[in-house]
DNA sequence: AATAAATCAAGAAAAAAATCACGATTTAAT
DNA sequence: ATTAAATCGTGATTTTTTTCTTGATTTATT
């Protein structure tokens, strides 16, 4: 269906529609691949390809019409095709994620949490329970879910991803430091907090 | 000084060292690259290749000693330069990453948290005091912290941004969805958790 | 000791991504 | 009206990244 992104440009898409959110919010109707090439450091026409896999047509001398980029954008991206997530780990990360109001107009739409503590079982968090880990294999089954968040501690990480796919998860976002064991059935992308920052962080630093 | 690694070969050895950190903890020496490829689902001689930048000899019909491996991995990345930062915006992203311990093993030091919100003042998070902002030009002054995480709620980012900018901070590690607005003096790195993910989830789902 | 299998190393080839360059178009300015 | 400037679209070029291939080396096996 999608016409399979590379992730570097699926990575500037996410990019150019906060500016484009930007351009609405301050009433402005048209941007130019320069505009955004300079604001992003980028070649501009490395701005113009990319959006050429949008279909969008600009206009010479004009450039983009914003709303229309807008919509391409989160078209292609599949904003609007809500997928559905559990955060699995209650810790700060799992509540800042479930916290974050982003994920929905992105088009992930996070229905529970769990752990194993006790102590956090039934609170509600954003209009989200977290519930006891041993319920997850009978939710995920009733809701149909396949998409699970990994926030807990790095030691658990393979133990719970285990569980997970048991219960039939199929698509795991670790952002546990652990590189998961798992099936050619089940995909795990890794959030790698650290990798892209230290290069960035080192490259001039000393 | 750091020989100018891309990106991605980054990206690729933060996992290669998650897996040098288990293999040691599971005691085993040795690891070759089709072991360590058929894990990442990735070509070995991509590992090797990689491997190369570290200018760490493997052996043949043996493979890679783990803990010189891990050791270079470090030093590339620069994990024992101690980057000290400060993270500005104390909601629960910023409490999670004061918690994240891995950033200490990464080398980065978390040094103190900011906020505008006068009931989070004072409140201690994992050893580290959460400040009111209007103490952070000082701070950033007395002890020369160049890196700034920012966790702050979208609409307060350009805001919040230009009054780091304007107190001599140099790296903004950026977890808002806006694209910043910053002088060429001053590098921002995205964090654009959405971004590859959306790709990932798209793919194949629908 | 000879053979086989696993692995590294490194150059070649292929693929992917980014940049350059230039003609075409549109708007604004003279 | 004509000219100039900005911008798009796109093919060509360059650069970067990945994969393929082959030969050398080392260990295990017969």
């Amino acid at each position: 269906m999608s016409k399979n992104i590379p992730e570097k440009v699926s990575n500037r898409l996410t990019l150019y529609h906060s500016i484009m959110v930007e351009y609405i919010e301050a009433g402005i109707d048209t941007i130019s691949s320069p505009q955004i090439a300079q604001r992003l450091g980028i070649d501009d026409s490395q701005v113009r390809k990319d959006f050429k896999l949008l279909n969008n047509a600009g206009k010479c001398r004009v450039g983009y019409m914003v709303k229309d980029l807008k919509d391409s954008i989160e078209k292609t991206l599949g904003f609007s095709k809500t997928k559905d997530a559990f955060i699995v780990g209650s810790g700060h990360l799992g509540l800042a994620l479930a916290k974050y109001d982003s994920f929905n107009s992105y088009g992930l739409n996070i229905l529970a949490l769990f752990d194993n503590d006790p102590q956090k079982i039934d609170i509600q968090v954003n209009n989200k329970q977290i519930f006891h880990i041993s319920k997850l294999p009978n939710l995920v089954q009733r809701l149909g879910v396949e998409i699970a968040i990994l926030t807990v501690p790095r030691q658990a990480a393979q133990q719970v991803a285990d569980f997970l796919i048991e219960s039939d998860i199929k698509y795991i976002w670790n952002f546990t430091p652990v590189v998961l064991k798992v099936p050619p059935t089940v995909k795990v992308w890794n959030e790698n907090l650290m990798g892209s920052f230290l290069q960035f962080a080192c490259k001039d630093i000393e």
